[in-house]
RNA sequence: GGAGUUGGCCAGACAGUCGCCGCCGGUUGAUCCGGGGGAGGAAAGUCCGGGCUCCAUAGGGCAAGGUGCCAGGUAACGCCUGGGCGGCGCAAGCCGACGGCCAGUGCAGCAGAGAGUAGACCGCCUAAGCCGCUUCGGCGGCCGGUAAGGGUGAAAGGGUGCGGUAAGAGCGCACCGCGCGCCUGGUAACAGUGCGUGGCACGGUAAACCCCACCUGGAGCAAGACCAAAUAGGGAUCCUUCGGCGCGGCCCGCGCUGGAUCCGGGUAGGUUGCUCGAGAGGCAUGGCGACGUGCCUCCUAGAUGAAUGACUGUCCUCGACAGAACCCGGCUUAUCGGCCGACUCCCACC
């Protein structure tokens, strides 16, 4: 693996990849216009799924231009964050960001996720 | 030059860095390297028409739905081209569900006397018949006549003129219009300063039921096919009554289930379907045109949690609407601007 490729083993691939987040998610991270769920695994890498709905995004050229920042976003960020599967979720609104903006927030949710992960890591260690 | 009509095309450009998805070649044993490709004119809405797939090879009847001037084009169409008719515009041109209410049934508020085998509210008339009066000229009334005028209405049952009459009236005549028959032109819709005939509505409404002609079987790539953990007990072939199911509104019809013989079935997941096609470009040729035919050349996205991007720099006129999901042909809707061709009208000059 490349230093900032973005193979198939950093996404999540089946309804099972996701189900296994959406039923327990120890990490949770607001944004603005998106969410983060994120649950460890044990592959020593991140993995990322994308959720952007219809009913949020309505034009398809916004849902394409999101997912787009949010992977390479993931790409440039994947060294940073730790081995858990995220599932990001989008809220109304989001379509009104300019890429700047977005991107700033996505620096902003990993940087608070990597600190929550390395908190619990550390509980679990100590106790 | 100005105003306008119409047909077509383009959809920021270039360079660098880091990524993503197919393909080809090498290297391999699943990694690298090199090359080359990677959203649209609407990819959209899913409104029509096809291909493809399965259900029967999609068959018969009813029902339901669609289309609706004519001819042609096409795989097909509700599309396109040409023509006809009607309307709008000085014009180029644009717009039109544009078959049939003498097969039947129905509908028409208000106003108005009367609204479809018409109708006397005002008005006009009083010739003929009857009554009364009379200065013997007539006057009044009754019985009536009348669709020219007023008024109502979206619409009042051909129009104008002359004759005619008591007043009027296609009552008669001329012209115009209309219906019917023939003739001529046209493949046809239809047209005609054509010939004849009829005094003359046959009113409106069929995106009202309906009638006529033509068309439509159902479901959709999550179609369907293949490989296959788990789990449950079944599956394939032959024969066939009833009941049940498939099959979409119904019936006919067809298949499965039932009995006998023989052993493999198929959810998660994966593979495939998946891009070479009613394909694009050029030349020639037939046609007014849509389009057809022949030859040559080219291969031009195939993802599947879903690729086609991000950042930086330079330039300009500072960039709209918007993202493929089986594939085509249309229609409709959204859209910053720019370019090219043809034509019309007006002004100026020659």
């Amino acid at each position: 693996m490349s230093d900032q490729g973005f193979p198939r083993q950093l996404r999540l691939l089946n309804a099972g990849d996701y189900k296994h987040v959406f039923d327990h998610a120890p990490f949770k991270v607001h944004g603005k216009g998106m969410l983060v769920l994120a649950r460890p695994n044990a592959l020593g890498h991140p993995r990322i799924g994308l959720i952007f709905s219809k009913k949020n995004v309505r034009r398809a050229v916004d849902r394409n231009r999101l997912k787009r920042l949010v992977r390479e976003s993931i790409r440039l960020q994947q060294h940073r964050l730790p081995p858990v599967d995220i599932v990001l979720l989008a809220r109304r609104g989001v379509h009104e960001l300019d890429n700047e903006s977005v991107a700033r927030q996505l620096n902003g949710m990993w940087r608070r996720l990597e600190k929550s992960a390395r908190q619990t890591r550390h509980d679990t260690s100590s106790t």
